[in-house]
DNA sequence: CTCGTTTATCTTTTT
DNA sequence: GATAAACGAG
């Protein structure tokens, strides 16, 4: 047991102690948002190593890359400060899914993949599920067959929730119940195809994983590389995670997991809170239950209107923060005419506040749907105010980019048929038949360079065909070195971004920047895998300016603000139709997690929140109706009975002086005139 | 066969 | 604003 009195204890409150101090038995942390969540962890994974844990021998599962590298950061810290030499950092520390790729790449022999498997994301997953939709045909008349990317969504829930595909569909793609057939059969032609082309999607590092741990001597083996395991954000896990966890440890032993129920918001991934409400009765005897509930980031007012929203939702750990962190501001409801007003207000708001000394990163905007900043992203670059966004569209997702890796991926797995199909069709004169063609030449020959050199391309192609074999050789060859075959593929691929885009100049310029982040990695295979699964997940108007001393406004999606705070918070859209998104309105579970998401982003705040409600709300790309304007009413998650809570204004603010239409009459009554014309 | 054009159809959030 | 199918010209 731990000698108490560790010193870095102190700045601990008592739960939270309790949470560090805590034993071997599994352990299950309720943890409130802004209740020192990350502080709390790092700090019981210090004390774990400062009691003689092997840091080497902690697994630290979070959500994203991110969140791992500030925890491990932030433990290495406190170490530091202790006497006595101290063991390397953590070297176990990352997501479910970049864990999963580097223990299957080291057992790869044992579970029957080439260790030289290579990574589809979402989006190449997508194009193999359009491939493999293709092959097999879909006849549909009368209806359409779901998209590849919608195909790609149900195959990925149904494999996350451990459910049956039936099940699936009715509750979550009701719309696309009456394919049942063909996606079953679909699905086993796309899992053939990833295995024949030894690359593996998101899900299979996790499916792969779970199913090496049903193997009872692999699962003794790699559980018993691990003495502690812990994770964060646990109410964001779904199933086949839970089961791989289990798997991990069965007893519980050395097992803390971390979450708050109430900031479940990825259901749509197949998350669910049964993990979090069912963990501590998984054990005998039960997981110890720690609730953290003194928030230090937010003000009370805001924590006040926080916790009166998510106080309406209906299944829940009962718990109720608090803060002693007084403040006479209340969180603002901001009502504005429409998107265009609601832009120019936050502008002026933000502007204001930097005026008033605050930086703009203590600054962030959040809305629901990545598209929603759009208005907002036009003012900003017309005002010359510097901003990342964070969520949506990335720079991997822009077609030079995936050609560029298209060919790295290619180079390392010559099987991977989505990276060959990409680059073969970069060519002028070559489509998706004589593409299909090389490729099964590719698969069946051991050297790709000379399958490609014998085949005879069109005669439109012939000029450009030998630059392409020649450039292929070489990767194989690893001739340039690392990174150095990155300005290779850049030198071939040039002259074809000039023919294939009128705006080829900033697409070189990322293409040059692509080259640079390469540099990074040590091997072409770290940097492929890295970068799908941990992906440079900002956009910046400046494409590539190194932002990091400079001052910028921050623009997110609240799932990607998780975890996240600032001094001043503007929420976009707080309407119903946003949020809840009108997508979402199906099913009281999916609303429920819409009321979570408001709470998360109001969460985010410390000092200063408004919630912004458009009057006018601009739909497009709707169904059949086409463009329209909605009439947007404040969001369903703040009704009547919470507006106390809140100080309502209006933007503009209405001009003392002058009488708004309507209230007192016109200010000139013409009408009046006109009539004494004749009187 | 490729490639440009035209048409109808769309479900958001991310590792 | 993107995707998929369908058509027609080279």
């Amino acid at each position: 047991m731990s000698p108490a009195g560790h010193a870095f204890l102190d700045s601990l409150n008592p739960e939270q102690r309790l949470a560090v101090l805590h034993g071997d038995g599994p352990l299950l942390v309720i943890a409130g948002a802004g209740s020192g969540k990350t502080m709390t962890l790092a700090h019981r994974v210090a004390r774990l190593v400062a009691d003689g844990a092997d840091p080497r021998r902690i697994l630290l599962l979070t959500f994203s890359r991110r969140a791992a590298a500030e925890m491990a950061r932030r433990a290495a810290r406190i170490l530091a400060r202790l006497p006595g030499p101290r063991a390397a950092a953590l070297s176990w520390a990352g997501t479910f899914h970049g864990v999963g790729a580097r223990l299957l790449r080291q057992e790869a022999h044992r579970v029957g993949l080439s260790p030289g498997f290579t990574i589809l994301d979402r989006e190449d997953a997508a194009d193999l599920m359009g491939l493999v939709r293709h092959e097999i045909g879909l006849a549909g008349r009368d209806s359409r067959f779901p998209l590849k990317a919608t195909c790609l969504a149900i195959y990925s829930r149904t494999v996350n929730a451990e459910a049956e595909l039936a099940e699936v569909l009715d509750t979550a793609f009701p719309w696309c119940r009456m394919w049942e057939a063909e996606l079953r059969r679909l699905f086993g032609s796309y899992v053939d195809a990833k295995q024949r082309q030894q690359v593996l999607d998101y899900d299979d590092l996790l499916l792969y994983w779970a199913h090496a741990m049903l193997e009872p001597a692999l699962a003794a083996e790699i559980g018993a590389r691990f003495d502690h395991v812990l994770v964060d954000e646990y109410q964001d896990t779904n199933r086949l995670q839970a089961t791989i966890l289990g798997g991990l440890k069965p007893d519980g032993r050395g097992v803390t997991v971390v979450g708050d129920d109430a900031q479940a918001i990825y259901a749509f991934r197949a998350a669910t809170n049964r993990n979090i409400l069912d963990f501590p009765q998984q054990f005998r005897p039960p997981a110890r239950v720690l609730t953290l509930e003194r928030n230090y980031r937010s003000t009370r007012p805001i924590l006040a209107a926080s916790n009166a929203v998510i106080a309406l939702a209906a299944e829940r750990y009962a718990k109720e923060l608090w803060s002693d962190r007084g403040s006479a501001e209340r969180p603002r409801l901001v009502t504005v005419a429409d998107e265009a007003d609601q832009a120019r207000c936050v502008v002026a708001e933000i502007l204001e506040r930097r005026e008033a000394g605050l930086a703009l990163k203590e600054q962030a905007v959040l809305f629901r749907t990545a598209h929603h900043s759009g208005a907002l992203e036009v003012e900003l670059v017309r005002r010359n105010i510097p901003f990342v966004k964070f969520g949506g569209l990335k720079f991997l997702d822009t077609a030079h980019v995936k050609d560029v890796l298209a060919v790295l991926r290619w180079a390392e797995n010559p099987r991977d048929r989505v990276a060959g199909f990409r680059v073969l069709q970069i060519l002028p004169g070559i489509g998706p038949a004589i593409a299909g063609r090389a490729l099964d030449r590719v698969a069946e020959a051991f050297d790709p360079e000379m399958a490609l050199a014998a085949l005879a391309p069109p005669a439109r192609t012939a000029e450009a065909w030998p630059a392409l074999v020649g450039l292929v050789g070489r990767l194989a060859r690893r001739a340039a070195g690392w990174p150095g075959e990155l300005a290779d593929i850049r030198a071939w691929y040039e002259p074809l971004l000039q023919e294939r885009f009128a705006d080829a100049a900033p697409r070189a310029a990322d293409l040059a920047q692509l080259e640079q982040i390469a540099g990074g990695y040590a091997s072409r295979e770290r940097f492929l895998t890295e970068l799908t699964l941990d992906p440079p997940d900002a956009t910046s108007d400046e494409a590539g300016t190194p932002l990091l001393d400079e001052d910028y406004l921050i623009l997110s999606t609240i799932h990607s603000a998780k975890g996240q705070e600032w001094t001043a918070v503007h929420v976009l859209n707080v309407v119903d139709g946003c949020i809840p998104s009108d997508m979402a309105t199906g099913r009281a579970s999916e609303i429920e997690e819409e009321r979570r998401l408001l709470y998360v982003a109001m969460t985010r705040a410390r000092d200063h929140l408004a919630l912004m409600l458009p009057h006018r709300f601009y739909v497009h790309q709707q169904s059949a109706a086409g463009d329209r304007y909605l009439h947007a009413a404040r969001s369903r998650f703040i009704p009547p009975a919470l507006l106390p809570l809140f100080e309502e204004t209006r933007w503009p603010a209405p001009r003392p002086a002058a009488d708004p239409p309507g209230a007192g009459g016109p200010a000139a009554d013409i009408a009046a005139r006109l009539r004494a014309i004749w009187g």
